[in-house]
Parts: C-alpha cells; structure tokens; sequence
DNA sequence: CGTGTGGGTTGCTCATAGCAACCATTCTAG
DNA sequence: CTAGAATGGTTGCTATGAGCAACCCACACG
C-alpha cells in the first residue's frame, strides 16, 4: 500500500488541511475501503452459510441490531441498519419464516408492530457470532489489542459520520 | 461503543490470548465491520451514479486497480479485487463497450489478454475519483491526517490478510 | 499429434436492494 | 362524524453483482 496513483495534487489546494499527505491519507482511506468493501461481501457470505445455511448474510446485521436494541418497528429497524423499509420487510418475512424473530402487533398503534428476537434467535445469534469471532480471530489473531480497538474506533467514527449527515436516522448501538 | 452484550465472556477462555479486552476488541471490530459494510453499500451505489450514471458500482475498483496496475490480464484482475473471474469478464466487456477499458492480445500467449484503461477510461476516472474523495472528504475533514493514515493502515492488514490465506480463489496480487 | 492445463466467456441462478404502488390504520379537519 | 392526509408495512417488478459449472480456445508437453 503506497502507491502513487490517484493522490497526486491534481485535486488543488483544498480549504481546510491543504496538505499533500492529507491527500494521500484520504486517498489511502478511500482505496481501502473500497477493497474492504469487495472482501467483506464474499467473507461475510461464506461465513453466515457455514452456521446456518439458511442465514442469509443480510440477516446477520439485522439480527444484530435486533439484539443490541429490543424489539422496535421495522421502520425504525431499516434505517438502523440503512437500508430500505422493502428489503427489512422481507428479511424480516423470511428470518420469521425460520422462528428467529417475531412480529408482535403493537396494542397502542394497529399499525405498528414490534418485532423481536425469538429464543431461538438468540441461541442462532450466538452461534453466527461465535463463528464469526472465530473467523475474525483467524484474520486477527496477531493484532494488538490496542490496534483493533483503535480500528474499530475508526470505523465507529465513520459510522457515525453516515449518521450524522448522510442519513436520516438515530444512534446505532 | 460500549455495549455489554456479545462482549461477555460467554465465549470461554479462548486459546491465545484469552483476555477480556482483546475478546471485547475483536468483537467491537467485527460490530463495526459489519455496519460499515452495509452502509458502504448504499454510499458506493449512492455516489458512483452521481458522477456516470453508467458507472457501475462495481467498476469503480475495477478501473482503479487497472489504473494503479497498468495493464493486467483478466484473471489476475480478478483476484485483484477479490471476485470470480466472470464477473470481471462481464463487468469488463461492459466497459469495453462504454470505452473505458480495452482488451489487447498478448503476442507471448494467445489466451492472455491485457486489459487496460484508456484514455477516456483515465479521464472518466479523475472525474470519478474527484467525486468520490469530495465526499470523503465531507466526511473524514476533520480527521487528523494520523488517523487517516492508521485507518487505512488497518484495513491494508486486513485486506492483506484476507488474500494470505482466506481465499480459495487462486492467488491474489 | 493427442491430451492436459489454464485463460476467458457464457448460461443459469441466487441474494439483495430500490422504487412504486398498494392496503390498513391512525390522525386531522371541517 | 366522516372525508382525506399521513404513517406503518407489504408486495410486484426490476436491476446489480456474484458464484458455479460448463464450455471454447490456445499453449505446452510427451
């Protein structure tokens, strides 16, 4: 990782930083994540498969989410995890389909409807992550403690970002 | 990021390390991963539209690995980026037709071919690139240029480590 | 030559997301 | 009290991107 491709200065002098290697950083950034981004797909494919053949990777987040913060509506639930109110709602069809999650009616609003991680989504849930921490562990078993955590401090920062502005929705986690 | 709940050490006393904190890191990295994943989808989608409309996505790597890396040939194109070879062979064609890219025989091997951008494809990626990084920098402008640079730093070993010994592809890099 | 191997392409399928249209319920007003 | 807007969810259709498997063509080796 240093190549000199795409953060020559050509961008001209930006208002803030300015600098050369700002540039650079960002282009860096920017590389890898799109990187990251091809990788993850096929990583996270694989490995929800690997638990539960059944456990669409899509799933996993939603679940995820589903267990950080009780039961909530779908509405909410599809701007939690940034995608549309279609696909939860499908997702959502599907992961009932199964007795992972649970759709209960919401008594002050017909509308509405709470939905949930069944018993069984839970046990599910710690099975995928399980694997999943063991997947990472594979990758990242020599990290230092302090490098992942201030890796995952980065991406929370990013993740945060896309919150603030580029999208209209609440706190994750 | 601060939450008590896959964090906990239902996961027993792990083999290497074994510590609670290096449990709770990997763990908070794979959190964020996973969000960060999803949310690049859209922004990815989101953005390379704003610049070509005929921009896939997809392609964005594709033309940036051919213009960091000259021309290649199509396999190893594809384990460039981490994905099948028919799926670049497709999303190759695809440019091709729009230009962008092109396809020349390799004179040493009669199936080879090299692919490579051209001038067109160069310039529809300053364009491109520009874009992009303009929203990343609305984004990552108030990073310390450090941080940037460890950021990426951590996603390079993290990428690097999926080609060492994930993927049953073929070679990567 | 013939057979095997490796580079690329094509056919088919799957997973996921989006938009738009829709139904149902609740809220708001006249 | 009843029309009509607004909100929560669902469903139809479509598009993108990826994989596997099967295939074709060129090279290389015996």
């Amino acid at each position: 990782m240093s190549n000199p491709h795409d953060a020559v200065p050509a961008a001209a002098p930006v208002s803030e930083a300015g600098d050369a290697s700002a540039e650079e950083a960002l282009a860096a950034v920017e590389r890898q994540l799109s990187m990251l981004w091809r990788r993850a797909r096929s990583v996270s494919q694989e490995l929800s498969r690997r638990v539960h053949p059944e456990m669409e990777p899509a799933a996993y987040g939603l679940l995820s989410v589903l267990r950080t913060r009780g039961p909530i509506r779908l509405t909410e639930l599809a701007s939690s995890i940034g995608v549309g109110k279609p696909s939860v709602s499908r997702q959502v069809a599907f992961l009932e389909g199964l007795g992972l999650v649970a759709k209960e009616a919401d008594p002050l609003d017909g509308r509405a409807q709470a939905i949930s991680l069944t018993a069984k989504g839970e046990e599910k849930m710690h099975l995928v992550q399980d694997a999943r921490r063991e997947v990472f562990r594979e990758r990242l078993a020599e990290w230092p403690t302090g490098e992942l955590e201030a890796f995952a401090r980065y991406m929370a920062k990013l993740n945060a970002s896309y919150e603030r502005d580029g999208f209209p929705r609440d706190e994750v986690l």
